[in-house]
DNA sequence: TCTCCTTACCCAATCGTTTGGGTGAGTACT
DNA sequence: AGTACTCACCCAAACGATTGGGTAAGGAGA
């Protein structure tokens, strides 16, 4: 029984029509061409005395019995690795949002970025008969891509992109660049990267855009100084932990791939004895709302988390309609605080010896002077 | 048409039973009835062909035929008031795990804290014919939980409780408690609260065990200590401006009932000069996967979040069954860290020269020294 | 041989909508 | 007056699955 029929049975079309003394199919057809007076299928009058016994007695269409005759469930199923990631939860608010307002509900699930579990919610979803899927998780190579267009599932790319596939993202690239130009501009030439999972274009491209923007600008990122790291916060401290440890001299600037990354990483050099924003600079990405309101303000650039979402949606409705989308890239924008404001610091020599000889000393110390 | 139904129509019973030459109502009972043997359905042989064609050839059952014909959907609701709140998001990964394994779907919708909104979101849910509801936004004195009592809808609440109707929250008051006890022992003996919105009852009753256990202990919470705030960083930050505007001499400790509104607070009291963990302790509530990470580790009371959300959906499906259910306090857990370590320090009158003196002064020089 | 069970199926209605194709009455035109 | 249109509806067949109620065939028992 559903929830709506529990006390009263949902009021149908044939109630209606019975009511008013017409046919079903006559108070179907005014009530499914809103507004241009049901062109031809009943008289104005009648449409009126419908429309508002309808109204009255609280007429709603049974999705169930519409989506059996139409084919099509008005509903679309978004994956995404976590929505506890307040990144992929925001975007998906942005899908919500955009679907809502062209009538379609939306399922949510985790794939926890694990490739059997994609295809296995993939499969529930298709199960559900959803119109259509957004892919918040994509992983580079995976095979499922391919058998979703073989199967002619129609579904956009969301977060993550794919070569060849309809995405919504951030111009991770760019963003990459910005960084680059930021650090080089307050003087650091010693940098690392915290990068992300290397299955997820998102850490790839911000990588590859500050790697790149810094060659160009006449520095270099030697292959040890870019780490690989889970995206949360634990993957952060471990990625700078592992950083302090084996890079010497340790870095002056730190580009983490996430926000998250970078708090961890914040979390271990401050645990080094490091001062985040005088010893050592942190750029994150994505500025959640968290990064201003740290205990040091993070460095970060802002990805339209929403907007993402929203155009996601947006152009899944376009490709069900049987379009060809083209991939959309939303420009990022820096927002600089104190975790990088200063311009490069210390010798490292001097660094190095804080970091050696207090591993919770110094610093400490000092700030309670 | 279906997602799963462009390349090829998705296979039917009508096909299975066509194939196998017989009927679909044969079918249709082997299928359904699992492994006990399709009760005098048919023959052992025929209903292993059955079986074996359906898997050979993928089919898997139209939920809007099947909900057509049950009248019911297998989908229930969830809203929250916002997906991007961690903590909401954590309590919805679990309603999904544990919905899934009893072969359900859901469906999320932000409300944003909107009565309005709530009441909006459910009737889009209800209209889609959910089997039932979670809510996890639920504000004291809401005529909403009447009204769909009325209507005979089942549904849960979680997160937030509601006197009189099933609910799967932390005890809060107890949680409460526990902070009340770690403060009085580290010997504070003058506090505040960051409180959050008055009609969550998850603020309101972690203050309330708070001041319950402060006055046990012999303690006193004014009520201008008491202050009501947002549940964002943003909430927490202005509630820190205000508490030191108003509040002389400042507290030693406070007690935000929030995670963000923890670190809120904390930037707000590090911009005032004040050094968190030394001059002023601070605990949150949550203990968010944040919270052991950040720069100054927080102090928190750990509600088990997914094992929140796993109950709300065990509920759920039991009140579904006609059942009635106890509402379900899980316990908390304090984790104490750097920001509330130390016993409770500075005179007063110390601290508040540092505030009023040094905005960003003395103690940003002292680190840097 | 007749009756009564089982077994192994089949039949058909039903859920609520949508939609291609009527149809009868009234009007307009020739 | 006959033809041709509209107009304002009605009819009925789907869509795919479920389910109460048959029924024919075969065997057991009397």
């Amino acid at each position: 029984m559903n929830a709506s029929g529990r006390g009263r049975a949902a009021v149908t079309l044939k109630d209606l029509a019975a009511e008013l003394g017409i046919h079903v199919s006559t108070v179907s057809r005014v009530l499914h061409s809103d507004k241009d007076v049901a062109r031809g299928a009943a008289s104005e009058e009648t449409a009126r005395r419908v429309r508002d016994l309808a109204k009255l007695r609280g007429y709603s269409p049974d999705p169930q019995a519409t989506g059996l005759r139409t084919r099509r469930t008005r509903a679309i199923g978004v994956i995404v690795p976590r929505l506890s990631d307040i990144v992929l939860a925001t975007m998906y608010e942005g899908v919500e949002e955009a679907a809502a307002e062209s009538n379609h509900s939306t399922f949510v699930m985790n794939s926890h970025d694990d490739l059997d579990e994609q295809r296995r919610k993939a499969e529930i979803m298709l199960a559900r008969r959803v119109d259509g899927l957004i892919l918040g998780d994509v992983h580079a190579g995976s095979s499922l891509v391919d058998d979703l267009t073989k199967r002619h599932v129609p579904f956009v790319l969301m977060n993550r992109r794919y070569p060849g596939f309809p995405s919504s993202t951030c111009d991770d690239t760019g963003g990459g660049r910005l960084v680059a130009d930021h650090l080089w501009d307050t003087g650091h030439r010693s940098v690392a990267i915290i990068a992300g999972e290397p299955y997820a274009s998102t850490g790839v491209d911000r990588t590859a855009g500050f790697v790149e923007r810094w060659h160009e600008l006449g520095g270099e990122v030697p292959g040890d100084r870019v780490l690989p790291s889970r995206f949360d916060t634990e993957g952060g401290r471990r990625a700078g932990e592992e950083l302090l440890e084996q890079v010497r001299p340790a870095p002056t600037a730190v580009f983490a791939v996430n926000d998250f990354a970078a708090i961890g990483a914040m979390g271990a050099f401050r645990a080094a004895g490091l001062v985040v924003g005088q010893d050592i600079a942190v750029v994150g990405f994505n500025d959640t709302s968290l990064a201003a309101q740290l205990p040091i303000p993070l460095t970060s650039v802002r990805s339209p988390m929403l907007e993402i979402g929203r155009t996601a949606a947006g152009m899944l409705r376009r490709v069900m309609a049987g379009e060809e989308v083209a991939s959309v890239r939303h420009p990022p924008e820096l927002f600089v605080r104190e975790s990088s404001a200063s311009v490069a610091v210390r010798d490292a020599p001097v660094r190095d010896a804080l970091i050696r000889e207090a591993p919770v000393g110094e610093s400490e110390s000092a700030r309670i002077a």
